[in-house]
DNA sequence: TGCAAAATCACCCGAAAGTATGAGGCTGTA
DNA sequence: TACAGCCTCATACTTTCGGGTGATTTTGCA
């Protein structure tokens, strides 16, 4: 009981000096106050005091801090699904435009920025813009990331 | 501040009645343990256990119970059906070295050749040589394409 | 042992990709 | 109508890629 409230000997350890060092206090308050008349009662609550916050301290920092609850949804891929379906779940989630769909699919195909732009008619710059923001929301920096994590997600047929 | 330790005041009246028994305790030992001659050791020592016990039961009981930090990963994919084979026969036919399917499976995992180059401990320019080579025997010229034409021919997994 | 293939590395150069910032037009909704 | 989000485009700059060429070292196998 005691070894579970405290966890370890070094605990008890530390449980057991401060203790002594509290008696040796105690007796020396013991020592102050017998001179005084009905000084009993001081000496009691000066006790009962620094007693009650040590428990109070020994509850709060030694007593196993309840950890607890570590969620962890992992999530693996699906494939041979036959047809695909897009996950409009997470699209939604990660708030990505029609656009930028269009962008990453033909990403992912293998075109390359201006062949996305000339089949979209836009601008290479524009197409530049989608790329960006598409990173930014998927939380990669390179198109093959994009492309890898767009998959695992469900974004794009695999 | 001792408001947010209880909680509330229901659990003061409570330590405060706590209080009020364990000093009319007190009294009594007193009363009990005065005639006995060094009896002020006991009758502090039992002051210390009751109001180490108090706090501790106080710290355990009343102060906010430590919550503690709960990290959710939470990632939706899917599982992934089967396990992958290469298929050696197209390996062999395009005649892809050992190394260089190594470069295309890290490359299909979204890294940069500089990264590359640092998990297979070779520099920036033979990754390069390798990219090239294996461009050429997949007959593209974008890494992309590389890792959409590997996926199609079964190199390496979907 | 000797040769071919593989693996390593270097340098140059141009193209593509990515970053940062700003800005104007369009559209749906509060 | 005003605002928010999307789409568009631009300029400027940095980094990464990809192509081309050449060279040395390892290694597997005849």
């Amino acid at each position: 009981m005691l070894r579970k409230l405290f966890g370890s000997y070094k605990l008890i350890l530390i449980y057991g000096v401060s203790l002594a060092v509290l008696l040796f206090l105690m007796r020396w308050l013991e020592l102050r106050l017998l001179v005084i008349d009905h000084a009993t009662e001081l000496y009691a609550g000066a006790l009962a005091l620094i007693f009650t916050a040590l428990g109070v301290w020994l509850a709060l920092n030694l007593a196993k801090p309840k950890t607890k609850t570590v969620v962890i949804e992992k999530q693996v891929y699906v494939e041979s699904t036959g047809t695909f379906e897009r996950n409009d779940q997470v699209v939604e989630e990660l708030g990505l435009s029609k656009r930028e769909l269009e962008v990453l699919e033909l990403m992912a195909s293998g075109l390359s920025n201006s062949e996305i732009a000339d089949k979209l008619f836009v601008s290479l710059n524009t197409i530049k813009t989608h790329t960006s923001k598409l990173f930014e929301k998927l939380e990669v920096n390179r198109r093959t990331q994009a492309i890898e994590s767009a998959k695992r997600k469900g974004i794009i047929p695999l």
